[in-house]
DNA sequence: AAACGCAACAACCGCATCCCG
DNA sequence: ACGGGATGCGGTTGTTGCGTT
């Protein structure tokens, strides 16, 4: 039983830095061969590497599309923008920037915008080997700098908190609405539209649903927080995100106008199962960590209000995964 | 010119997840 | 449904080389 032991136990095997005569065996074999099986290529191969190294070195480093060079400006605006959407999913991230790895963008992070991030300078990148005269600042680990960033505060302009730290498959969303002053279990409330009235989604899945995640609604003592009037749970699924969420008229939705209050608003909460049993069309967190009791849950976490532009931003990315296009920009919600 | 400090990034490691029999 | 191998992923460490003293 067990794990067979990992093949860097070997000490006859190559470690460290790559040779050139190395990287061409490596290609070479790649090309006549193709990707994969990745433990028997060393030996087929003649390389004295494991087969581990053998695929890190081969997608981060020697694959044709691989992009070389500096992280352009957009490509950084790029970066912090979906890190602040998804958290510290680098592949996820990596690829929506074709040519980069994760592995590249990681490091970025690590050595530069998460740097910034602490010290509040997100538009002051440091280019590489610039310059010595920051080197004075204190000196944040970078390894731990995206293992825990504070909460924004409420109203600074740049919200670059992280989600979670591992990435962990999110299966449920939860809407809660912090308007109107309805009891959470009264049906007749949740058939009301948006605006200060409670949220509905009129969706066979989430009324299926609603008796279980009020449970775990009365589970998480969120009645005590004074967050919920109104809770809908539901499966993200893709007849949630393309028909509940993606067809909905935000136009009346008056949530963003009143952020970080309980006089209106709808925050998004993602739950993760631990035995990954629920279908997952969508593996990224939206929003912002908000200090509260449920911060820290294992399995829930409660998220501020998103801004407009921050909502818009998840949408975008959501329905990009579920479409795999851009999304045209007449196509956005309308916002009040 | 040598030593040192640091940034950058390649590579490693272990765990999680996927996939197939 | 389950087990085990293959692969993916993210955190961490090691190495390299530039800039400063």
């Amino acid at each position: 039983m067990g794990r067979s032991p990992c093949c860097s136990k070997d000490q006859s095997l190559n470690r460290g830095t790559w040779t050139a005569i190395e990287d061409k065996i490596l290609k070479g074999y790649i090309k006549i061969h193709g990707e994969g099986k990745w433990r028997d290529l060393p030996k087929r191969a003649g390389l004295k590497r494991c087969g581990k190294s053998c695929r890190l070195r081969w997608l981060n480093y020697l694959r044709p599309e691989i992009k070389r060079g500096n992280i352009t400006n957009d490509e950084e605006e790029l970066i912090i923008r979906l890190h602040k959407l998804l958290g510290n999913r680098w592949s996820l991230i990596a690829g929506r920037l074709p040519g980069r790895t994760d592995n590249e963008i990681k490091n970025y992070w690590n050595t530069n915008i998460g740097k910034k991030v602490l010290l509040g300078h997100p538009n002051t990148a440091s280019k590489r080997r610039s310059s010595s005269s920051n080197q004075a600042q204190e000196k944040p680990n970078p390894t731990k700098a995206s293992a825990v960033i504070e909460p924004p505060k409420a109203d600074t302009g740049a919200s670059c908190a992280v989600i979670r730290t591992k990435a962990r498959r999110c299966t449920k969303v939860i809407l809660i609405s912090t308007s109107g002053s309805q009891e959470p279990h009264d049906h007749q409330q949740q058939q009301r539209p948006f605006g200060t009235k409670p949220v509905v989604f009129e969706h066979p899945s989430l009324v299926l649903d609603e008796y279980h995640h009020t449970v775990e609604f009365s589970k998480y003592n969120l009645e005590e927080n004074h967050l919920s009037n109104f809770m809908m749970d539901f499966e993200i699924d893709k007849s949630f995100l393309s028909g509940t969420l993606m067809s909905t008229d935000f136009s009346e939705l008056s949530c963003f106008q009143n952020k970080n209050n309980n006089d209106g608003g709808v925050s998004i909460t993602t739950c993760h199962d631990k035995d990954h049993s629920s279908p997952t069309f969508i593996d990224h967190a939206p929003l912002v960590s908000k200090e509260t009791e449920l911060h820290g849950s294992e399995d829930c976490q409660l998220m501020a209000p998103l801004t407009e532009s921050e909502y818009l931003d998840w949408l975008c990315v959501s329905k990009d995964i579920l479409h795999g296009s851009e999304v045209n920009s007449d196509d956005q919600f309308k916002l009040t």
